[in-house]
DNA sequence: GACGCGATGGCAACGGTGTTGGCGTAAGGC
DNA sequence: GCCTTACGCCAACACCGTTGCCATCGCGTC
């Protein structure tokens, strides 16, 4: 799974396509994301792809299986950019929130790829390496190892799952996005109180939380919750 | 938005395709249910949809705008089915609980659908119903307006995005999702100790989680601190 | 220094996708 | 009985991922 088509060691010839650019799996994965990143993009597609580095589309499958074995990688380059730079604080509960908003906002930054890659557990090495730190920060707060990967389960699934259905909403066609907002605002807004009472009492606040992600709020009931069990088990105080 | 191409006034007269079917949105929506609930289907496509109703492909575009609109039919669908036959007990925890889990069963019965519809917020009636109720329960239930709204999003958005994301990985091809699964058993339980102590010593564990999903973990973290926040506020007990 | 061979890039094609315009026809309304 | 209109169907378009095949380039070997 993932395996390179080619090996590393012939990979020393290198021809220059037509247009001078030396190609590279990781040169084709950054141009991946860079093509996903523009506003108005129409999304990634192999010849898109193949266009933007002045090759033929054929050439992709020289360098990776194919489109999924593409999206693993750059699932991968995004779990890379996610830590890259982060360093432990030894406090448990705000390292956690910290990688989850880390992780979290790397996906949203290119939300068509987060759509593509997140469902997919690659077990390559930066999320491998990702795995090991979270683990390592919930044994050492004190967490036994049932409990510890219980809570780094959901952790880590809750971090990709709004990951995946924030970037959805994000990676929509402009079109739908505005008609989406069109239909919150007339649809819950103005919603009758006599057929829809809860609706209408807090249309306000409904309307103020529309666009703004509730993973952050999640995430602090998960870490509520766990730093309760953690006080449970033992007497003594979490972090902070 | 997902509005009708045609009044339903119009809709009384009807002409039997070639095959006898006499189609209808309904029939639309019901028969691609069907085919994404086939387990070596290839998935959902306008023309397989047309090819098991034995009629044409731009048949589709005289019920829905397009595939788009037909996406939102079809998770309308899926909230309507979570939420048959359902009824409040009175304890909003588990009241929220069994709503939850219900909804997350009803996408993960067709991950297929899940995964085109989850990231949509169409605004349908039966969403729109499904959200009253929720907001019912928790304002019934003693929580202010603004906390019921951010329990409410938080509650709704963590239900989506966990079906999305375990439906994704069920909606895999089967021979990627084989394919994760060996990587698991290859990359998690052998990992050395040495560069991976961790993982390694609770690789019992995580491999007795790898197939789980871990939302209803999440779910109960979730309540956990929405309980513990709604018995600081009134010093009285929740429910049960 | 010439050769051979394998790795690489490019061309053309295949079967699939969602979508559109136009044509014939059958069903109501008047 | 006519006319309008909804409906089913055909053909075509542009795009997608993928795959043989061929030309060419670069390095190791003799």
């Amino acid at each position: 799974m993932g395996k390179r088509v080619v090996t590393e060691a012939k990979r020393q010839r290198r021809r220059p396509t037509r247009q001078g650019q030396v190609l590279s799996e990781q040169l084709f994965v950054d141009t991946a994301l860079r093509l996903l990143a523009q506003e108005d993009g129409q999304g990634l597609s192999v010849r898109r792809l193949a266009a933007a580095l002045g090759t033929d589309p054929s050439t992709l499958y020289r360098y990776f299986r194919g489109m999924d074995d593409l999206t693993l990688a750059i699932g991968d380059e995004l779990m890379r950019r996610a830590v890259a730079g982060w360093r432990a604080t030894g406090r448990w509960r705000s390292d956690l929130r910290e990688l989850g908003l880390r992780v979290h906002a790397s996906y949203l930054a290119h939300p068509q790829a987060a759509v593509l890659t997140a469902s997919r557990v690659s077990g390559r090495i930066h999320e491998v390496a990702a795995d090991e730190v979270i683990l390592g920060i919930l044994r050492t707060a004190g967490f036994g190892d049932r409990d510890a990967v219980r809570i780094y389960h959901a952790f880590v699934d809750q971090s990709l799952a709004f990951a995946v259905l924030d970037a959805a909403s994000l990676a929509l066609p402009r079109t739908a996005r505005e008609a989406d907002e069109a239909m919150w605002q007339t649809t819950y807004a103005r919603l009758p109180a006599a057929t829809h009472p809860h609706i209408a009492a807090t249309s306000r606040h409904l309307i103020a939380h529309m666009n703004t992600s509730a993973y952050p709020s999640a995430l602090d009931m998960l870490l509520d919750s766990a730093q309760a069990q953690l006080a449970d088990v033992q007497g003594a105080v979490g972090d902070q």
